[in-house]
RNA sequence: GGCCUCGUAGCUCAGUCGGAUAGAGCAACAGCCUUCUAAGCUGUGGGUCACUGGUUCGAAUCCAGUCGAGGUCACCA
């Protein structure tokens, strides 16, 4: 129910038939010219500039193509006029019956308004993978609410989306994880710790793990060397940060089915090394020397010859390292080995949701997966930039070195899930994001969050008001299907009914790019449509929904109300954000 | 110094594979309403799209360079 998308096979059959005739080379790409809204609406419904897109292709002006297939549209059903308008845009007015079956559509089926067809299409989806040392802090939220939107997004437009997370449970910070839990174990058993020593975590999260392996080992480790507790407390504290994430993550209604084990790919059996070898036999890894790093001087700088990743054959600016000095793997080296478990597992499309802080990390692991995959395989990564949490316009302190920065769940706590999804959604992922928390759970056309829910509320309330006036009346979806739309004939209504049938348009645009912000600027200009709308019923009681006076006139609003309703709770569902019945 | 992301109205930001007179909210200004559909409504002013050049029928959008902001730069994850 994509009118732009039908009339974009209209014109594609036009334009063959052109072809046929000879006014158009045989050679044309019929994918390249656009159909939609014109940007001003006295313009018309439909708007296509595919006259100037073959033009020079068929070496002549656009007007004479946009004349031909403006000959060929007037034919088609449906159609009240055709223009040339401006450089060769051909402008379409299209019957009301357009957009009053898109409103029937959508109130027989109010959830797959929108939607694409189920594709074969598989696709994995990697985000948050925070680092499981401590809670999430608000840069993670970001990208899990962006993560999860997207995955939401795609799924929506027809894609087959795996959720995943990664968790880096391999490497030395684990090792500092573990000793700083045994530290809150000796200091839970009753030993005076003093200060938290440099290097290991200081946060206060840590004082319940302590105590949970004092209950569990009462005082059997203490006083015993590392390496007798320290293989075990490193699975236990892992496990605890874990949950702790995954707590966090429901609260923001941020789901993932699977959950990656870093460590899995070095034990039992070690999948790291036996790709390593594998991509050495290949000619990809090889032995080498690295040139110093650029920019400041490091004093630690060891020349060294180590086996090599040759990323630059694919796009990366230097061959990166995989074994460090002491033996053990990079990060990249396993990061290497998870992605090539996810291509091996059937996936030729990888998106990555990553904070700005990695962006340097974005070739080598592209050009890793295009090496590991044959090429088979490609890799996306979103980058989401930093959040700048504010309070009344004032900068919130946060250090993290301290431990007690600002987590992710106080400010849930504070304005809760929808405002911090919603927020974090109300602009592009690659720019930086101003959050402020006392804006947020203002109730005012200032806050986007509450006007957005507002609107589906107050659709609500319209039904509402309708049952009191009309006591006996039906107003389910089937009936309202049934009403004659041809009564919502005002400019203001139309506009609105323009909107909605714009969703679907939207919403594959917002997937193709991967840009599910779009949905939430989409909301916002629906939002405001509808709000000026009922506005006007203030000054003009004529265009209220609710017409006492007149049963099937306000059968007819109920039906545009219905259908927005539905359109909002649909975008909102893939916002992850709720649509109230009511605002309290 | 290299690389990445960005630079649009006083502020915060949108801007559709390049398309028509570059949009919205806030702030400012001017009216209206002060409740007969629930937390206001309507209108006005405001931009050299950082700068320079290139590509073309057409550039905020693509390319090159300059300036500016942030991030990042073997062996951390």
């Amino acid at each position: 129910m994509n009118i732009f998308n039908d009339f974009h096979r209209r014109i594609a059959v036009i334009l063959g038939t052109l072809v046929k005739q000879g006014h158009l080379p045989a050679d044309i790409d019929l994918s390249r010219f656009a159909v939609e809204p014109p940007r001003d609406s006295s313009h018309g419904d439909i708007s296509t500039n595919a006259a100037m897109v073959y033009a020079k292709q068929a070496s002549c002006k656009p007007r004479d193509i946009a004349d031909k297939i403006a000959e060929h549209l007037q034919r088609e059903d449906g159609i009240l006029s055709v223009d040339i308008a401006g450089p060769g845009f051909i402008n379409i007015k299209i019957a009301p019956y357009f957009y009053e079956n898109v409103l029937r559509f959508v109130m027989a089926n109010p959830d797959g308004f929108g939607s694409g067809e189920r594709r074969l299409e598989k696709i994995n989806l990697e985000y948050v993978s925070a680092n499981p040392t401590g809670p999430m802090h608000v840069g993670h939220g970001r990208g899990a609410v962006f993560g999860d939107a997207l995955a939401r997004l795609l799924d929506f437009d027809g894609a087959d989306v795996t959720r995943e997370y990664y968790i880096n449970d391999a490497g030395a910070q684990v090792d500092v994880l573990a000793r700083s839990a045994y530290l809150r174990y000796r200091e839970a058993l009753g030993e005076d710790i003093g200060a938290i020593p440099e290097g290991l975590y200081p946060g206060e999260y840590l004082i319940p793990v302590g105590e949970m392996l004092a209950a569990r080992y009462g005082s059997s480790l203490q006083n015993k060397p590392e390496v007798e507790w320290i293989s075990d407390i490193r699975v236990i504290v892992i496990n605890a940060m874990m949950d702790m994430i995954r707590e966090d993550l429901s609260q923001l209604q941020v789901k993932h089915s699977v959950f990656f084990s870093e460590r899995s790919l070095q034990m039992p059996v070690d999948t790291v090394g036996a790709l390593i070898t594998d991509l050495e036999e290949k000619g990809i890894i090889y032995k080498g020397r690295l040139p110093p790093p650029k920019g400041q001087v490091d004093e630690d700088w060891e020349d060294r010859e180590q086996a090599l990743f040759a990323s630059t054959r694919y796009g990366d600016d230097v061959d990166r390292p995989l074994v460090k000095s002491d033996g053990s793997y990079t990060y990249f080296a396993s990061d290497i080995a998870y992605h090539a478990s996810k291509f091996n597992r059937g996936y030729t499309r990888l998106i990555d949701v990553w904070g700005a802080d990695h962006g340097g990390y974005v070739k080598r692991m592209e050009a890793a997966v295009k090496a590991v995959s044959g090429g088979k395989a490609v890799l996306d990564v979103k980058l989401c930039q930093l959040v700048k949490l504010m309070r009344n316009g004032e900068p919130v302190k946060m250090s993290k070195r301290s431990g007690d920065f600002v987590t992710l769940r106080e400010v849930i706590d504070e304005v809760g899930c929808d405002a911090v999804r919603f927020m974090m959604l109300f602009r592009k992922n690659d720019a930086t994001l101003e959050f402020d928390l006392a804006k947020v759970i203002e109730q005012s056309k200032d806050n986007p969050v509450f006007y957005v829910q507002y609107a589906h509320a107050r659709c609500n309330s319209v039904f509402r008001q309708a049952a009191a006036a009309f006591p006996e009346a039906d107003f389910s979806a089937e009936t309202l299907a049934t009403a004659d739309l041809s009564l919502i004939n005002d400019e203001s209504e139309r506009g609105v009914m323009r909107l909605l049938a714009e969703y679907p348009r939207m919403v594959e645009a917002a997937a193709t790019s991967c840009e599910p912000h779009r949905v939430a600027f989409y909301l916002y200009d629906l939002a405001s449509s509808f709000h000026s709308l009922w506005n006007r019923g203030k000054d003009h009681h004529n265009l209220r929904f609710v017409n006492q006076n007149d049963g099937i006139l306000t059968y007819a609003r109920l039906a545009l109300v219905y259908s927005l309703k539905s359109v909002l709770a649909s975008g909102l569902g893939i916002l992850g954000v709720s649509a109230p019945q009511e605002m309290r």
